[in-house]
DNA sequence: ATCAGCTAAGCTGCATACAGCTATACCGTC
DNA sequence: GACGGTATAGCTGTATGCAGCTTAGCTGAT
């Protein structure tokens, strides 16, 4: 399939790519939190072009469904409803195991390498967290599960429901500091015991549980549903 | 200066939308065959905009990766390859059981009428057999289905797929018409039979089922086989 | 006849100007 | 003071011109 759909292993190119992978980073890692105003000429300034790239940009992610954008009025980082966050959970629950059954790539050294340079990462936020590292952990960790995946539909996804689900539990994330943190070595120790053996399918088990905490601690520590029109 | 407002209440697509609509209809239609160069400037002239809107709407479906575009070249159809074609029905074939399970929408009346006008029509296909028909019954049939749908990410999954396979077995369905035609018409006098006791589960089975039929007729009239001439 | 190099045509990518829509603040009226 | 209509600011939607890239085809020397 073409390269859009797996999203970034490797650099990309043009133009409107990396503003829209940039778009999705800030908008998945809390930077741009829901409700924000996305301007396109402010944008367009942002990154030293015109609006017409940036509008490009905002079109290609626009069937995520995490920003929303009505004539006249603006471009809105939009909050998920709890009912939608359920069924994205639900989703990611039933892809998970398909990791290891639907045409699994091979496990290499370079794969075991980034587990264990994450699992050192990952033991050194429990001395001392931090919010911009633990994001970057778990989206290394999800680019570490994604290239195990060899179903170029099941990866697309995987990313989507990623995209989708990422905002939420990082939001989680900074409210539960040490539980997260525990929750992220143990998930990673339990990948890298996988991926020493070389079982694909056993990642996919441990993503399934993993993903089921998660939405336990999501229930658990959100906030006090502020406003989330839908 | 308030001009009369006299809109249908009915149309309130936007261009691009509509646009975007039409492109992907064309193209899973076969009537833009893989192959196919999308100039910008000519769609623009055929929808009597200018490139912008033309432009947005290619945007908006390039996730699908049904179309590639390249600069300086143009924007060409994409002819997936054969282990795409198996990965999007292996996911098919894992997705289809979902309907029933993850939140699936309570069955109307209204399901159940629109079903029966479909085997309907699909009987009447049998006497004499229409491509354009063919493809428009399977369309209306997949939406039926989509409405069944209650879990957000499922449903739109469910479209992805439908649009990546799509055009591919309604490329097999012009050689095998009579074929396709009474696996049509079983397909839908068994949804039939699982609306009337509502069914969503059967449903999602029987849809797992006949998908299952499809790539078996996919790879026994693809290219390479039956007719090769030269 | 062959091939390297060049030229021109055609496409997409980008910038910019303008039109249209929406929400808000303002102002005159009651 | 309350209210309805209106002007206005700011955003997205669209049209258009130009620049850059790519390819095909032509030309001329060998």
């Amino acid at each position: 399939m073409t390269r859009a759909n797996d999203m970034p292993p490797t650099a990309a190119k043009s133009t409107v790519e990396n503003i829209q992978e940039e778009l999705l980073r800030r908008i998945c890692f809390l930077e741009y939190p829901p409700g924000t105003q996305l301007k396109e000429a402010e944008l367009a300034r942002d990154f030293g072009v015109s609006r017409t790239p940036v509008r490009d940009a905002i079109a290609r992610i626009s069937h995520l469904g995490l920003v929303e954008t009505r004539n006249g009025v603006g471009t809105v980082v939009i909050a998920l409803s709890d009912e939608d966050i359920r069924h994205v959970y639900d989703m990611r629950l039933q892809l998970a195991p398909m990791i290891g059954t639907l045409s699994p790539r091979e496990i290499t050294d370079e794969h075991r390498q980034i587990c264990r340079a994450l699992l050192c990462e990952a033991h050194a936020l429990r001395d001392r967290f931090d919010a911009g590292l633990y994001i970057a952990l778990n989206h290394r960790l999800h680019r570490l599960i994604a290239s195990l995946i060899g179903n170029t539909a099941l990866r697309a996804f995987w990313w989507q429901t990623y995209y989708q689900a990422a905002s939420i539990w990082y939001h989680v994330g900074l409210a539960a500091e040490t539980e997260v943190t525990n929750a992220l070595v143990s998930e990673l120790s339990e990948i890298d015991s996988a991926l020493a053996i070389g079982d694909v399918a056993a990642v996919g088990h441990i993503q399934r549980v993993h993903i089921g905490y998660g939405y336990a601690r999501i229930q658990k520590h959100r906030p006090g549903h502020p406003h989330s029109p839908r």
